[in-house]
DNA sequence: CCGTATCCTACAGGATACTG
DNA sequence: CAGTATCCTGTAGGATACGG
């Protein structure tokens, strides 16, 4: 493992693509107004898609349902559907997801940041 | 510190405004196509406009410099201006930037994560 | 050299009604 | 309960030409 996550070897290198490429999908990830929350949220507890609308209140069926299904493709979360009755679908992180959720946690730590009003230079 | 950057009381509290609006802030510095990757280069030098347009060949003018200009905004990075001949302007992480950069500095291993091919349970 | 000024398009995100 | 199906809107991002 490199020291530096973001070495390019000179000053006039062109971006690889594979640099940037990591970079895509780490935005892809959390990118969006609800899929980082929706991750720290799951986090936490398994929940089911009626938890998750009363966590999100602002948040339309149609995109709930959208963000999820990309979660589900992207590998972070899982999808487990249990026929009951009623029917009971809960959502829970995959390995991968509990992998990046330490990084992920400290998300809000970046807005702690710039939220201070301490000296700018 | 809190250990738990996202600790909800129980499982049917709303999300606070100020828990929701850190990530808020944080998705405002790093969202957008070239955002992150703006920060993570000017996290290694000091770069001058020109110097990034050739390291972000696929992006257009208007918006390279709109996103400076947020990122000025936001505190992120400084904009230093020299009245030589030819112009020089340079682009500058801040105090909050360099603060901020260990954790952005992360965002590649998330990608790194979500390329690899492990078992997804 | 270091940017604005215009114009344009696709798509993220939302409101609402309906379904297995 | 756990979602689709439609329809609608704003804006992020881009192409290109011009300006200090």
């Amino acid at each position: 493992m490199n020291a530096h996550p973001m070495m390019l070897k000179d000053r006039s290198a062109q971006p690889t693509d594979a640099e940037y490429a990591l970079i895509r999908k780490a935005l892809e990830i959390i990118s969006g107004k609800w899929r980082l929350y929706l991750i720290l949220l799951l986090g936490e507890h398994t929940l089911r898609y009626s938890e998750l609308r009363q966590r999100l209140p602002a948040v339309s069926e149609k995109v709930l349902a959208g963000e999820l299904k990309a979660l589900v493709l992207l590998g972070v979360i899982r999808r487990d559907v249990f026929a009951e009755m009623p029917l009971r679908v809960e959502y829970t992180l995959t390995q991968k997801g509990r992998l990046a959720l330490p990084i992920l946690q400290q998300m809000p730590q970046i807005g702690r940041i710039f939220n201070e009003c301490f000296d700018a230079t």
